[in-house]
DNA sequence: ACCTGAACACCGTTCAAGT
DNA sequence: ACCTGAACACCGTTCAAGT
């Protein structure tokens, strides 16, 4: 009876119980104090353990970072479906998301964003990552459909939205920025992001200019 | 005569030999592979030896951060030397200096910003890090000058200009982009980010526009 | 299949002791 | 002042052995 109802500790998901307390170390003591022994010491199982569903301790560390583009690309993907149509509105979504995810899991942004892309890393890992810019793809496309961004190749604006976003999103998460007012940061980095995607006659305001030829 | 001529082995720079074996391990072999032993066994001298120049790992890595910022401001510093006047000059010389430092330096970047921001952070780190964001600063003034950027506080336009660089450089540096063109990805970052900067009447190309009131 | 225990080579840090 | 040698507690990784 005690090889059914008493699987006594922790079996069948061990895998999962090392990501989650790996991800809480990482949070509360940082990246330095993530060890596989203390991970197998906290969950009561042998310093050898781990081993048999990481074979590194960088496979684990990439399969954190997996963890973390995937739940990144929800969080992005979510901030898109309560938001209105406008081009400015679902920019200022996305980029709210993403600052907010990275200040909320700082270290884990750093360790994903630090991970070697190797040929050889994980495959689950690069798509996890590559989805994500699909979201900008997206999103300059239909904002182009609109109107309200400027034509061209997707990729020539796209891109520059996504280092932008991250950029501002990665210096806001490693530190306190120079500035005192985060918020205020924030806000002018998506003026400054509308500018950068906005057709050659802006649309807002101003309706005595003349229109492209 | 063996005190005066013959100081034998390093001695009176052992700090800064330590520092220029700690970068080139970090660039040959990455960060996990930086280990204080292996750097006393380089450099000939006992294992205890470093710690009469850096108190902790973490003190040399914060001092080896330093050095990075120190160098990046130069090479930031110089690429605007041998530089015309326009804006767009000034700010693509300014990019792609720091895209080349990044690439070329990609590792000691990675350090340098995933520092911990502490209070109790060097004040020499913080100042060398201070001091990039002040040319962002002279850059965006002296654009306001000529009416190549739109006028506002200057703040609100370095700090996007400044993390759009850093966005980029630093996605450039952790690994290929999806994009297999990198010098075209810089290059519509930089229009992208001339774009955020310009005026809201473009000064550059279409004079029939109409002129701002 | 999944885990344990022991073993190995490597760490960072500290501290008495040497010159 | 600057360095050595030994010691301590901690790693990651491997591998025979257990269930």
């Amino acid at each position: 009876m005690q090889t059914r109802q008493t699987r006594r500790y922790h079996h069948g998901d061990l895998r999962a119980a090392l990501l989650t307390r790996a991800e809480e170390t990482l949070r509360e003591k940082g990246p330095a104090a993530l060890s596989l022994r203390e991970l197998a010491r906290d969950l009561g199982v042998s310093h050898a353990a781990p081993s048999r569903h990481f074979k590194d301790k960088q496979a684990l560390l990439d399969a954190l970072g997996q963890v973390g583009f995937e739940r990144l690309g929800e969080t992005l993907t979510a901030s898109q479906e309560a938001v209105g149509e406008p081009f400015a509105d679902r920019l200022g979504a996305l980029a709210r998301a993403y600052v907010g995810f990275a200040t909320g899991n700082a270290e884990l942004l750093d360790l994903m964003f630090s991970i070697k892309h190797d040929p050889e890393a994980s495959e689950a890992l690069v798509r996890a990552s590559r989805n994500m810019s699909t979201l900008a793809i997206r999103l300059i496309g239909e904002g182009q459909r609109r109107g309200e961004v400027r034509p061209g190749p997707v990729d020539s604006i796209a891109l520059p939205l996504f280092t932008t976003l991250h950029g501002f999103a990665s210096i806001a998460a490693s530190g306190p920025l120079p500035s005192q007012t985060p918020d205020t940061d924030l806000e002018n980095v998506i003026a400054f992001t509308l500018r950068g995607c906005a057709p050659d006659t802006p649309a807002r305001d101003d309706q005595s200019r003349t229109p492209p030829r």
